[in-house]
DNA sequence: TCCATACGACTTGTATCTATGCTGGATCGG
DNA sequence: CCGATCCAGCATAGATACAAGTCGTATGGA
């Protein structure tokens, strides 16, 4: 047994994601004892995967009754919608305003796109939605700004588990989805934020899923 | 006694306010058993606190050695500002587009600076600070995106710590700052976003304090 | 002197135990 | 038949016990 990693970790790891990948439905009650069982381990690692859901957000515990796991909001794909765009624009804003950062952001994402087309020809669903993601996770960090970047990564776990509960759907094809992506980035290495802000308002608007 | 806050809420309060009032420093190292002792507890609720902690960003819990004190870097309160700059502005740009929330925020807004006109007669820094704080975060919650506005008050958290580190210096005196949400709420009730971001990007910068 | 190692103090990680709160259903009185 | 009450079962809250990791230091040998 390797014991670098705690019971607890494990016990949180899995747990997360169960519910990020939507195996714990939203409004489901579990208790601590369930997953005690579950997993094999005493119930005071799995009370602190618990407690540190409830911070992260996933989960609300009610005293001597149970843990919800925490249902999404209906009005939760809006926002993480709108706050995703307003901290990705903000972003290309700030790196537009420096040439280095705009290119060494735009050869980046330049490289995340080629693995993100070898995925399409390999029809790899698992690396181009991974690609995807590093795809606007690196955008979300041009901005320079460690807050805002580890929120961003907060909001593309809200938008994972709402896409494993909704039903997946592919508005457009995937190639279309990687065509916008290289609009987006000719928009970044032109140093044009406000062409940028535009193409991904409408990137996330048709593709709700990305 | 009042068991409706348990045991691990008390003791998560009372470090959390220790850290953001700046009597536990950043980069202290700090144990479970020190605040059990202290707070007449077991390590157990005391341990739940610091999981939370360390979940919220406050604390670094290093595995047998004991929980660090997280310090703040050097670039937060850069970070902190543009964040919050960013937020505000874009809920004041979200309710501009809405007479009725535009409408509805200016008068709470008008509410909050009597209390804080007040405060200031009253010469009572406690309540002014406070509205102060009520005021931004009324800002923040106009733009109607609950996760932005969650996200919005950790920043003021932030905040609120590092002007408790800092010496605590005003630039300018109570009343200009007044004067400049007074500016800042005709701009909203005159539905001119773009005013009130240069007006708020000068507040900011200005009395980085507030 | 220098280095390896053994030891002790301190810390966290996990299991277990007790007390208490909550809930739903059975029971009793009307 | 209906509502109040009681109670068993379940779940958590918190305390405690014990195991194990880490570091500083003392100690003994080369």
């Amino acid at each position: 047994m390797q014991p670098s990693e705690t019971a607890a970790d494990r016990a949180y790891a899995v747990i997360r994601e169960r519910i990020l990948d939507g195996t714990l439905a939203g409004g489901a009650l579990v208790s601590e004892g369930e997953f005690a069982a579950d997993l094999q381990l005493s119930r005071t690692p799995v009370r602190e995967a618990f407690l540190r859901l409830q911070a992260e957000g996933w989960m609300t515990l009610y005293p001597k009754r149970g843990a919800l796991v925490r249902p999404v909001s209906p009005d939760e794909d809006r926002e993480v919608l709108e706050a995703r765009l307003l901290v990705e624009t903000a972003a290309v804003h700030t790196a537009s305003a420096a040439s280095d950062d705009a290119a060494a952001l735009a050869e980046d994402l330049t490289g995340i796109l080629e693995r993100q087309r070898d995925a399409l020809n390999t029809r790899d669903a698992e690396a181009f939605a991974r690609a995807d993601v590093d795809f606007h996770q690196r955008v979300a960090a041009s901005g320079n700004n460690g807050i805002l970047t580890a929120f961003y990564g907060t909001l593309q776990d809200r938008q994972r588990r709402m896409t494993a509960t909704t039903v997946h759907r592919y508005d457009g094809a995937p190639h279309l989805l990687l065509e916008q992506h290289e609009a987006l980035t000719r928009a970044i290495a032109d140093r044009d934020p406000d062409a940028f802000a535009a193409l991904l308002r409408r990137h996330v608007r048709e593709n709700r899923a990305t």
